[in-house]
DNA sequence: GCGGCCGATTTGTCTATTCATATTCCTGCG
DNA sequence: CGCAGGAATATGAATAGACAAATCGGCCGC
């Protein structure tokens, strides 16, 4: 099976082993695993070291464990890490604000150019059906946020049968599938169109604009466009290293 | 000594120990530590304890280990981490463009209220000294991030004997004080006085700005706030969990 | 004097075992 | 029936010992 590594320490094996069973959705989140005891025999290890793997991946958050309860796959990384605006809805309730989601435009098509250029994805990976989505997030009943989102229905083929139209895709995406990698490009931008007229602004006002592309291992998951009024949204990220939990 | 931690287990009272010598400056970037073996002796634990702390010591980015050689003090983090436009010389050398600093106010002072705004501090830590610094970084000759920055010379006195007429401050930071936490705002602004006559920018244009808190465990190290003509610059932020190094 | 090899040293990894601690579960008492 | 308390159990922490891997340095032969 997972042979084809030839220099590798025991615990870095198992490690990747297990890191891939929850990634992949072969332990789903809330998933409760053997004991230590047990999976150190199955491995052929010994506790200590099938102890340093799982307290790793703790660590980093794929793990919880409790004494005498056992461990358990953690639920999906919502805003855990580092940098990270995947739930606007949280996002704005943090706020202590209402949230409303209004659902402009679904289809499942094949990405064109114009869609590539806004999302700034290159011919990279993909030329199968993504799920085409835009929406409006409102705060308080006035325009937060754009959302311009793609979803490649490859890697994740639920989200065909999601209609969308009252829970925002990120909400559910951050619910649903790990990532692995994320890229977040920010800029600002004039704004202009189609763009100023669902926020509610004049052309060429000061906006906030993230890019954000999702991966998970072998395809990415998401490119989503995020364009929020300029004055009236900031962005914090907070930044601690080494201090995972 | 270190008592005042009635519940620890040993390897993180000794985690934060060597840690602090690490951030204070006892222990110097390149300073090479005992081999395992006599610091476990020193601390009265065993070397798998001791080998413990180190790894972990490592694997965040504090040391660097290497077998036969022994152990060092890593030099301070400079864009190892995950989000990081710390240094912007590097920033415009990485796209291969030409880069300049123009110093246009240095002064040292206390923080007025009108400072204090401008850089979104609160009331907050420090009424002593400060340095305070403005200055217009350029690539290729353009206008390509205006600085104001101050720096708390409480944390950094080394600083009040520094010019910034050739490096930038951010530059030299990087390299001498490490920290431990970090804020970034970052939100979306039209350009206005003074700020836009130093970019070259009409009244109105669309800016990134990026306000920056930077701390060193128990006081703040510098706050800054950089302006970025909009479309001209984008900020990129990869991100990985789990994979240290 | 120079280059290659070999041994000593230091970290890396793993094991077997012991004790500690936090929960859960179950029993028994009111 | 419900709650208190104790036993069982899974993880957490630490130890001593052993071997592997990397590499620094010095020794030896040429």
């Amino acid at each position: 099976m997972t042979s084809a590594r030839p220099q590798a320490t025991h615990h870095a094996r198992i490690l990747e082993d297990l890191r891939r069973r929850i990634l992949d959705g072969r332990w789903a989140p809330g998933h409760q695993l053997d004991k230590e005891i047990d999976l150190a025999e199955a491995h052929g290890v010994s506790r200590m070291t099938m102890n340093k793997v799982l307290t790793q991946l703790a660590q980093e958050g794929y793990l919880v464990r409790r004494r005498r309860g056992g461990t358990f796959v953690a639920q999906p990384r919502a805003q855990s890490a580092v940098m990270e605006i995947n739930d606007i809805g949280a996002e704005v309730a943090a706020l202590g604000l209402t949230h409303d989601w209004t659902l402009l435009r679904r289809e499942i098509t094949r990405l064109g150019a114009a869609e590539r250029a806004l999302l700034d994805m290159p011919a990279d990976a993909g030329t199968g059906d993504v799920l085409f989505l835009q929406g409006l997030h409102s705060a308080q009943g006035a325009p937060f946020c754009l959302e311009t989102r793609a979803i490649n229905l490859a890697a994740v083929p639920a989200a065909r049968d999601m209609a969308f139209d009252a829970t925002p895709p990120g909400t559910w995406l951050t619910q649903t599938k790990p990532w692995t990698a994320a890229r977040n490009t920010l800029r600002a931008i004039g704004v202009e169109g189609a763009e100023a007229r669902h926020l509610g602004l004049p052309v060429g006002a000061a906006c906030l604009l993230i890019l954000r592309k999702t991966r998970s291992e072998p395809d990415w998951v998401t490119c989503v466009r995020l364009v929020y009024p300029g004055e009236a949204h900031q962005l914090v990220a907070e930044f601690e290293p080494g201090r995972a939990s």
